[in-house]
DNA sequence: CATCAAAGTCATCAAGTGATTACATTGAAG
DNA sequence: CTTCAATGTAATCACTTGATGACTTTGATG
């Protein structure tokens, strides 16, 4: 008959933080335009007008919760050989599991003309530019872009469309595949 | 006062081609479950409730309008160093136009629950399967598999997201990349 | 001309959207 | 203990979604 049985602590900062975490997921497993506040509300077990409250808006709370994944700096510290290995065995460890992952939260959410902008402005910034300077040289831009192309391709298909081909079963034959095509297409 | 100054001859058959044809149109541009059947038939100039006359229902609209476009016998009878020249070339001449695009349209409804399976299926019956044939040798699937991702990544990043590096000022530096990125993930 | 299936129209449904408002509860400071 | 801003809650707004069933208009056939 009553809201709780244990009416949890009033924290704003933790109530925040759940709100984040569930946002992360919720993008994630849907995108930008799909995820629903209602949703992301039920999974932080949180009252939705505190998404508002505390973000403002769902456009807000996006940018709060996704856009700052995509400062990597650690892995733009690395060399070119080792980025590329790094790289690879990440992308075909990636187990069936969900959660939060900003790539995918990214592709879900490019087409939406919400955050579209904000999406293409953080890449552009954080990934683009710093995998350029790494490459150099001539057409370093389009290289780096095309680096960037292979591996959201490789998400898009093998994790969204889910392609038998690129499953958990062949992650094995891919690795190797994947930091081959990697480094030529920097080489190029 | 009237409904339309010349009210136009009945004839269901052209009636449905022009619903598949702003469906085309609108699917490109919205992907599946942002595009609405409101905004097909307005495109269309039709009345909404035709839509489920004659397709039964948005789902099969989808079916019919845009997975057919993923039979490309011709693009798959070329043998492998002209396929690889005739797909880059065709992937950095498109314009900012929009329209139809079977791949734009596929990607930006790869994450609905509705279609997401029929994408998958005809994906690998269409090109994956046929591609992986043209290659031969040792894990073909997984190279054709990558070949797909590429593309595919192209157009997300180039297209929807619209990375600047991958723009129309840069097709002439993008197109022997992208060329010489296909052959070396063919021959790997 | 009359008939009547085919073709097209209209109003409406139930469900869901993001956002806002007014209200209720908490708990630390005085 | 009282106060009152901070925190959390509930109801609601205006709008959009895909789909449906009853309705009206058309035009080829007899």
């Amino acid at each position: 008959m009553k809201e709780r049985v244990s009416p949890r602590k009033r924290d704003s900062e933790a109530t925040r933080l759940r709100i984040i975490e569930a946002a992360r997921i919720v993008f994630t497993d849907k995108g930008y335009d799909a995820a629903g506040t209602r949703e992301i509300a039920r999974l932080a077990d949180v009252n939705v007008a505190l998404l508002t409250r505390y973000y403002g808006s769902k456009k807000q709370l996006f940018e709060e919760a996704i856009l700052p994944a995509f400062d990597m700096d650690d892995l733009m510290a690395l060399d070119i050989k080792t980025f590329c290995a790094r790289v690879a065995d990440a992308y075909t460890s990636k187990g069936p599991k969900i959660g939060f992952d900003p790539m995918l939260a990214l592709i879900r959410s490019a087409s939406s003309d919400q955050v579209g902008q904000s999406i293409r402005d953080r890449l552009t910034l954080r990934l683009l530019v710093p995998l350029a300077e790494k490459i150099g040289g001539e057409q370093a831009k389009q290289k780096a872009a095309l680096v960037i192309a292979q591996l959201g391709g490789f998400d898009l298909f093998g994790r969204i469309i889910g392609l038998e081909a690129m499953g958990a079963a062949h992650k094995d034959d891919l690795r190797p595949l994947l930091e081959s095509a990697l480094e030529r297409l920097i080489e190029l």
